[in-house]
This record gives C-alpha cells, sequence and structure tokens, in this order.
DNA sequence: GGAGAAGTGTGTCATAAGTCACATAACTTT
DNA sequence: AAAGTTATGTGACTTATGACACACTTCTCC
C-alpha cells in the first residue's frame, strides 16, 4: 500500500474525515510527506507555530503540557492511526503543548499551506470540520472534569481502562511514565498499582502491566 | 434600541460574529428571541439537547460543572454582553455543562434551526466560525492548566484579578461563590482572604471583596 | 561478567485542603 | 424588635498526595 494510501485510512479512521468521499480524501492525502522521529524526540514545544497537522503512522507520541515549575501533566497519548494539531493547522497560531516522542516513530505529515489550499478548493470540507471542532471542544470539558475532580485511583483506572482499549491487556508502560500521565508522583502510582495487585485486578512486570480483571477496574473508573 | 439592534452589538462584540458585515449581522439578529429567569434559574442541565445559543442581556449566568458527588467546579461567569452555548447550537449535541442564572437575568436566544438555516444561507460565515472554535479549544486548554496545576492561593488570585477587570476594584460575590469558582472549599477561602488581608491586599465585608493592592495579586497570580 | 542505568517497592514525613463543628455577625421578614 | 436566615470566621481533625530516602531488581552495554 502507498504512504499515501495509508494516511488516508487514517484520515478516514478519524472522524474529522471519515464522512469525506473517497475521491476527496484522496486527493488530500495526496498532500501528505512523512517524518521520523527517535524515542524522546521533540516534535514541538509550546509556543512553537503550528504550521502542520500529524499522524502516527508507527510509534506513539505523548501530548503534554507543562508549567513552569516542572511538573508536568500529559493530555494524551497518541499511537498509530491518531491525528493531531488540527488545531494549529486551521488556525497557524502557536503550539499549545508539547509533543515527544514515546518511542521511535514515524508520522504523516500535512502542512498547512497545503490544506489550507485544498479547503479553499473544497469549501464543502469546511462544514465538516466545524462538526470535528466540536467534538474535540466536548472531548477537552470532559478530560477536565476527569482529571481534576476525581482522586487518584479513579484516574489511573480510566487511563488504564483507555490504554487497555487499544493495546489490549498487556499495557507496556513504565510506571513513571504513567505518573507523568495521571498527573500523579510515580510512587503513588506504584502504590495504587500494588494495592490493585493484592486484589487480583492485575499484575505488575519491569515496564509492562497486565490487566487481569477488566470488570473491577472499570467499576473503578465509573467511581464505584 | 431595538432588540435585535441591542443582539447585534452583542453579537459583533463576541469575536465569533466580529468580522461579519453589518448587513450579514443584520439578518442574524433578527432571528433571536429573549427569555427571562429568576435568581437561581436553571438554564439547562448537562445532558439537555443543545438547541440555541445565549447571549445575556443582563444579569449573570454561571456555567458550571457536577461531579457525581455534589462537587462542583464553575468553568465560566457569563455577564452582559457575553455569549454561550455556540458549541451545541453548531452540533446540537447535548448540553455539556450545567447554567444557572446567579441573579435575574435576561438572555437573548438564538435557536439552533434558524442558525443552520442562515449557515446555509450565508456559507462564508462558517469559514469564520471554524476560526472561533479554535480560538475556544485553545481558552479550554489554558483554563485546563490554571485550574488543576496551580495552588490555590494562585487560582483564586487570578479570579480575584479577572472578576476585577469585569466588576472594578469592589468585587461582588460571595466566598462560597468564589469558592464554587476555584473549586476549592469555601472554608479554604475564607482563610486565604483573611491571610491577604493581614497583608493588606484586600478588604472583606458581607457578599464582597474590596481589592486594595492589585500588583500584589497579580503577582501572587503569576505565580511569584 | 561486571558496572551502571533504569525501573520498581516501601517507609517516613510534610503539607495542602477538605470536613465538621461551632461562634458570630449581618441582613430580612413578620 | 424578635426570630429566622444567610454569610462569615476559626479551631480541630482527617486524608490524600507529594517529597525524600534508600533497598532491590532487572536490563544493557562494554
Amino acid at each position: 500500500m502507498s504512504k499515501q494510501a495509508e494516511f488516508a485510512v487514517i484520515l478516514k479512521m478519524n472522524a474529522m474525515f471519515a464522512d469525506l468521499g473517497a475521491d476527496e480524501l484522496q486527493r488530500l492525502s495526496n498532500l501528505c510527506h512523512t517524518q521520523h522521529l527517535a524515542n524522546g524526540e521533540v516534535l514541538f514545544q509550546k509556543g512553537d507555530p503550528g504550521d502542520a497537522l500529524f499522524g502516527v503512522r508507527r510509534g506513539q507520541v505523548r501530548i503534554e503540557t507543562g508549567a513552569s515549575d516542572g511538573s508536568r501533566l500529559t493530555l494524551n497519548f497518541m499511537g498509530s492511526g491518531d491525528l493531531f494539531g488540527e488545531v494549529a493547522v486551521l488556525d497557524g497560531q502557536s503550539r499549545t503543548a508539547d509533543a515527544t516522542a514515546g518511542e521511535a516513530s514515524e508520522l504523516f505529515v500535512l502542512r498547512r499551506e497545503d490544506f489550507l489550499a485544498f479547503l479553499e478548493r473544497e469549501p464543502k470540507v469546511a462544514i465538516k470540520i466545524i462538526a470535528l471542532l466540536c467534538q474535540r471542544i466536548r472531548w477537552q470539558s470532559e478530560r477536565m472534569e476527569e482529571s481534576m475532580l476525581q482522586p487518584l485511583p479513579v484516574r489511573l483506572a480510566r487511563r488504564l481502562c483507555a490504554l487497555a482499549a487499544d493495546f489490549g491487556s498487556e499495557v507496556h508502560i513504565s510506571q513513571e511514565q504513567l505518573g507523568v500521565f495521571v498527573g500523579a508522583a510515580r510512587e503513588s502510582v506504584n502504590r495504587q498499582l500494588q494495592a490493585w495487585r493484592k486484589e487480583a485486578i492485575l499484575d505488575l512486570q519491569r515496564g509492562r502491566i497486565l490487566l487481569r480483571n477488566m470488570t473491577k477496574l472499570t467499576a473503578i473508573a465509573r467511581n464505584e
């Protein structure tokens, strides 16, 4: 499968472009480039000009925001097939968060200038974009509540459930990363995981978490 | 000034429609209705169908989200001239937050069906809407960081500064409301305010806060 | 295979905030 | 003006979590 066709599939999967016609999709896909990232490499930082949209071909990219004091909060975790940077590509303003490769990755890149030119040629797409943006706004609000009003066990359970949906019952992530992910200290994460291990909800290995009892975990995620 | 003309001014002020032509604006304004709310009356709740956009003609409306356990977090505080419900009116999905009148209020109402019909007639406006939505997304991200990564004094100072910008140095709000506003217990708010009073940063009265030293307050808001 | 690095397990302690329980104080209503 | 209601002030206690410190276990690389 050509690079372009692969990108078209990613676009199609991502709701933003889900109901574009095959022809529109193909013309859009033809505009893409690719880019490689080493593990830990920074793709962009807060404040950088937002001049492209990215799709993950393989690998993993963390979207995170850092407070001035160094505490970080991971907003999202993009895996194969995920798109990000839609906002920056539309309005061209600077990035609101940092993006770092969580492992060696390859990305599809759709540059702003190319995308805008496309939108100009195909105004019907603009209408669909509005719906996507609304969806994004809603998603953000939910995320907001989740991360601040809920206690750590709930946040942690939710993250694990979300990761399980992407990667199956064997989640490959360090406790440190998981800590950053839910906005908590590594030690706190560890203690909670230990407690759950004693309840046979999961098992722990170096850099890996094996989810044993998703039923209980989702119950915790729903806040009992 | 007619009701419609007044609504047109509000629309014009609110960036969403800032660069619409006077003619477009007028046709849009003609679609509005008005609605009255008593103090404490609920305009809509999370989950209600999102079938309208609102503009505050006079009064005050709180946009807040409630966790299941009853803890609440006020996301925004809409005063005269503010618009809200743009997202729901565009995608028609259910409300993501609650809206309650903070005092007796009068609202402009623009119904979804009317608005969509308008957009269909004037496709150029759709493009401008995209920019607004992007802006909204960015604003939300900032809000998110503010409210969760910062300690209470910082959040409180920021809110007071924001309120001061709207209402001057005499902010008319109860400590209870302020607590809901920054997502903290009333008592904690009180203790912090007391501490600031001892430092001559502000003065307290029943239902009222007098800001004495905005310099220090903004310093705290910037996290020292 | 030895040295170091990276990840993990756990104890102790400090601290910010929430909760509860009142005591006032200030407005409202009758 | 008496009674009730709402807003505020404050102390005592609890709890969740972060911070530090350190032991122990894998992995990796020379």
